[in-house]
RNA sequence: GGUCCCGUAGCCAAGUGGCUAAGGCAAUAGACUGCAACUCUGUGAUCACCAGUUCGAAUCUGGUCGGGACCUCCA
């Protein structure tokens, strides 16, 4: 299995630090409005990762934080005139929803900035120590001039971002790359540290957060590209000073999705929110899943009629498969897949291997499409579809997609066969009453 | 101004040095069908452009044009 390693920008072998175990930490929402449809794609791609990984057996302890401490929060909660804590709580949920919505697991471990906070002055406290932080006037700031490898993972060097750095001159500052690792403040809600009330800045609570819970270095860090840099870039820094090490064996970020020709954000104001979205679930995941996670995407309405077509065509096939295998007392899993169908799980396999190639991984499923139609149509051969079947099931399990189906009662079945026979008999207005029985029933 | 990424058929998208450049959607021709729907089969590209490296390039190098990201909160 290959992972294209961000750090080193290429492709690896994945070697996980404890055998049989995935250790994975991926940068949540920071919880002040709904996601829109770009923070979906992390979302539903990692969720992806860690699927595949359990499908190949890997135990995956899968982390994923909430910001719940922030100068947007913070704004918010003033302009609603709410707590920060009920701004959070409400996003947080809102968060859990649109995941489940896009059938992403909710099942994983969700720490809070606020239920990190000792951990955080503690890591401040300690870079003070060390003298890789500095006080100002009750604000602290890393100290990147004294980091090692600072620019290593985003491919920059500090003379480069020195050279680029905009007009936004803090006077507090040493060095203008210094990032806040505490921030002096008396607005909206504020926590007390030895170096002075305030609040924490964002970058140190994901190398907390990690370090407590796995309490080493874990297998990989994921998050969107646009975290790169500096955020990701700073936790490395500030982990390289408190524990000697980069975090994690394997970076991945995933690319952006566009909407139009541009961005989609927040500050563009140009946002589709999750909770907004009128589309089947998984139509949206195989739209996301359907260019390499590394590459961007672009959202237009053309491109999502495509896959809503694509869908129909896959669930459609897998429903008539079910229906044949049902009315033949089929449906039980006989763990024997055929040899032709092996063959495409295979491929299955072999793509998702190759850094999360869901593009070839999809194109496998829709290869098995094909070759269900037509088993269905010429051989009939009912072992051959309850192989098609199992390994769609697999991918399906893989990717999160679920087709409407349930075993059908005895009366439907009935009414199946006396379809058929009507049909055999040439009753063709007794058939067409039938079929819209069973349209109606949603078998057909 | 600095750093970096991308440009493959009408649309989406694999492939990143070597047989005739996957696959899907759309289009079109056919087959199947009692009618619908579905489904299957056939049909399309000198890989933005130019120059170079190489026995050989969509794939490597340089340049041109076009699009985008980051350097500031952002998945």
């Amino acid at each position: 299995m290959k992972i294209f390693n961000s750090y080193t920008n290429q492709l690896e072998e994945f070697k996980p630090i404890h055998k049989g175990k995935v250790n994975m930490y991926v940068c949540g929402p920071t919880v002040y409005n709904y996601i829109h449809i770009g923070n979906a794609r992390p979302v539903i791609f990692f969720d992806t990762v860690r699927r595949y990984f359990e499908h190949r057996g890997y135990d995956v302890t899968y982390v994923s934080n909430f910001t719940d401490v922030d100068d947007k929060i913070i704004t918010k909660a003033i302009e609603l005139e709410k707590t920060e804590k009920e701004i959070t709580d409400h996003f947080i949920n809102a968060f859990l929803k649109d995941v489940e919505k896009v059938h992403s697991k909710t099942d994983y471990i969700q720490p809070r900035v606020t239920e990190y906070m000792d951990h955080i002055i503690d890591y401040i406290q300690q870079m003070l120590d060390k003298e890789f932080a500095y006080q100002v006037e009750g604000d602290v700031y890393f100290r990147v001039g004294k980091a090692r490898d600072y620019g290593y993972l985003s491919n920059q060097n500090i003379d480069d971002l020195k050279t680029g750095a905009r007009i936004h001159i803090n006077e507090k500052k040493e060095n203008p790359l210094d990032f806040t690792l505490w921030k002096k403040t008396e607005e909206g809600i504020t926590f007390d540290a030895p170096f002075g009330e305030g609040r924490p800045g964002w970058h140190t609570e994901c190398v907390a957060m990690i370090d407590d819970i796995f309490g080493e270095k874990i297998d990989i860090h994921g998050g969107g590209s646009g975290l790169m840099f500096p955020h990701h870039e700073n936790e490395i820094a500030q982990s390289l000073v408190l524990n000697n090490h980069t975090i994690a064996n394997y970076w991945m970020h995933n690319g952006l999705l566009n909407i139009g020709s541009g961005k989609m954000s927040k500050s563009e104001g140009n946002v589709i929110l999750v909770k907004d979205l009128e589309i089947d679930p998984n139509v949206f995941r195989l739209f996301t899943l359907s260019t390499h996670y590394r590459s961007p995407i672009q959202f237009t309405d053309e491109v999502l009629e495509t896959y809503q077509t694509e869908w129909e065509k896959i669930s459609r096939l897998y429903k008539q498969v079910f229906v044949k295998l049902d009315l033949g007392d089929m449906l039980q899993g006989s763990g024997r897949i055929h040899p032709d169908l092996l063959s495409l799980y295979h491929d299955f396999l072999e793509a998702m291997d190759n850094d999360f190639n869901t593009p070839n991984a999809i194109t496998v499923l829709q290869d098995l499409i094909k070759l269900g139609n037509q088993i269905l149509r010429q051989t009939h051969d009912l072992e051959l579809l309850k192989s098609v079947k199992e390994v769609m099931d697999e991918i399906f399990s893989v990717f999160a997609l679920t087709a409407d189906v349930s075993p059908m009662p005895k009366k439907d079945k009935q009414l199946y066969r006396d379809w058929q026979h009507a049909r055999q008999d040439k009753e063709f207005e007794k058939a067409d009453k039938l079929r819209a029985e069973l349209q109606d029933k949603g078998i057909l």
